[in-house]
RNA sequence: GGCGGCAUAGCCAAGUGGUAAGGCAGCGGUCUGCAAAACCGCGAUUCUCCGGUUCAAAUCCGGAUGCCGCCUCCA
């Protein structure tokens, strides 16, 4: 498959080094507060790239970290009056509530930053020994950036350039202004470590190259991450790792594109966020998933309630075509009439389709735009009084919700009993819009004995009065149905 | 200022140099007591603009404009 790498700016061939085997390291979190729609969208990339790898017959060892011990967990440890290490606690248990909810995989490892303090000042020391860190008299140790040639490879900068950007902050000793920190020493209050240097902590980027090089082995398939870590993050891991074993770092990075909100990125600092559990209260979570992946994994992507009820509606439509499957499916008579074979030639073509957007570049979009082929041609077929009952259309329906199944297997979709999920949806949205069901029902019953007396005058009086309140009622041969419109 | 990305119908969005997927919304038809759902049909002679390469460009090259990101913690 083609995968975009970072490092040549442009896409790749990819395949395992190691014959069958992916080693895949994606920086996760930092867990210092809630998790909103941009670590969920990074989340569901790597999550969705991970089971590609495994369709594809690979096997895949993935590891995800988490980021247990820096500057803002232990200021918001002060904030909340908890130490840092409840602090991380705290959040590591929320992320797992929502990423679970997700559909997120759990990685085959996922280490923290504290479990792995000794490898940490292992590299740092061997960085020293080599010339390209040292440690300052108060007990910090930083890495020498002028004396690793290519850094800026990863970010496309020189050093020169950056060198405006940079600043030291008031206390630091450091050579020059962009050596960066392998090793904090402590200050008071501050959990902390000993090391040959003196109580401290690690910096943020050490962790990342010791856990990757301990759990996986160099160089790594593939390492993934926000398009915000590539620099310094990435740059500097891959920097400090690279001149420590004097070879390469990653075969391939992987960065995920931002979520927006209104055209600008989602963060922290701007204060624009929407939490996963903010959406999670008004919408199930598959929908967010679907939404995640209806744009390539690269682009920006513009966050907002409206494009969720849109998506709503386009999830709602591929399970409604899987329930019709289903009851298509347990039909007991079929008759010998035969089924254009365009059909299954359009059904092939789609199958080819998929596969070939998902390997280029993990097209999720496009990939998507498929499965709504899939939805029309069985909603087709289905409709066509002529084919419904013939056993060449229960073969095609079975074919296409298998098709669903698998593809959804892939994209982390599409799982669900169908029935189930759209009562699901029904409740979730009866829910957000605050609607009173038994009231509903009431009215559902009067409308419903109206038209048995073919009062058709009150019937429909009763339905605009539910449709003002939201409700939506269908007459289906099986009788009175209702749904939120 | 440096580096990078993006500009496709009302909105969202895919697009491998060969003549514009898909979703939402809208309109017409089938179905229906009427509707809804579903299906069928309609919608960009055109892909921000200007040049260039080519038999052929939304797709490649150059330029302009606009928006965004990174350069500082950030998925």
């Amino acid at each position: 498959m083609l995968l975009y790498n970072s490092l040549r700016g442009k896409k790749e061939e990819f395949f395992p080094l190691g014959k069958d085997h992916v080693r895949l390291y994606v920086c996760g979190i930092t867990a210092y507060d809630y998790c909103h729609v941009g670590h969920a969208r990074s989340a569901v990339v790597f999550d969705v790239l991970v089971r590609y790898l495994c369709f594809k017959g690979w096997k895949v060892t993935f590891v995800r970290n988490f980021t247990d011990i820096d500057d803002k967990i232990i200021k918001r440890a002060a904030a909340e009056g908890l130490s840092a290490a409840e602090v991380a606690e705290k959040y590591i248990a929320a992320f797992y509530e929502d990423m679970d909810l997700l559909g997120i995989l759990r990685a085959d490892h996922e280490p923290r930053a504290t479990e792995h303090i000794p490898g940490m000042i292992r590299l740092s020391q061997r960085l020293i020994e080599k010339g390209y860190a040292y440690a300052t008299a108060q007990g910090d140790v930083y890495f020498r950036v002028r004396t690793f040639e290519g850094y800026g490879r990863l970010s496309g900068r020189n050093i020169e350039e950056l060198r405006s950007g940079t600043r030291v902050e008031p206390g630091e000793q450091k050579e020059d202004p962009l050596d960066f920190a392998l090793w904090k020493a402590a200050k008071p209050g501050e959990p902390f470590w000993p090391s040959p240097w003196g109580e401290g902590r690690p910096g943020w980027h050490l962790e990342c190259s010791v856990m990757s090089e301990e759990l996986l082995g160099l160089p790594l398939d593939i390492h993934g991450g926000g398009q915000d870590l590539a620099f310094p993050h990435h740059e500097n891991e891959m920097t400090q790792s690279m001149a420590a074993t004097g070879g390469e770092f990653a075969r391939f990075w992987v960065h995920n594109g931002f979520v927006q909100v209104n055209a600008e990125k989602m963060s922290k600092s701007l204060g624009n966020f929407t939490t996963i559990r903010d959406i999670l209260a008004n919408f199930l979570p598959e929908v967010l998933r679907f939404f995640l992946l209806t744009k390539h994994y690269r682009s920006p992507l513009d966050f907002s309630f409206d494009s969720m009820e849109e998506t709503e509606k386009a999830l709602q439509r591929i399970y409604q075509t899987m329930a019709l499957l289903r009851e298509h499916g347990a039909r007991t008579k079929w008759s010998n009439s035969a089924l254009p074979p365009e059909l299954e030639e359009e059904l092939s073509g789609l199958e080819n389709d998929w596969t070939r957007a998902m390997e280029d570049d993990l097209n999720t979009a496009g990939a998507l735009g498929h499965v709504f082929g899939a939805v029309r041609l069985a909603n087709r077929m289905l409709e066509n009084k002529g084919w419904q009952k013939s056993t060449p259309s229960r073969d095609l329906g079975a074919r296409i919700l298998a098709d669903l199944h698998y593809w959804g297997q892939a994209l982390g979709l599409f799982q669900a009993e169908p029935q189930a999920w759209l009562t699901g949806l029904k409740d979730s949205r009866v829910r957000r819009k605050g609607l009173d069901v038994v009231r509903v029902e009431e009215l559902l019953a009067v409308r419903q004995q109206a038209r048995q007396a073919k009062d058709f005058e009150q019937a429909d009086a009763v339905r605009q009065s539910l449709l003002d309140m939201g409700i939506e009622a269908r007459d289906t041969p099986a009788g009175q149905v209702w749904d939120v419109a």
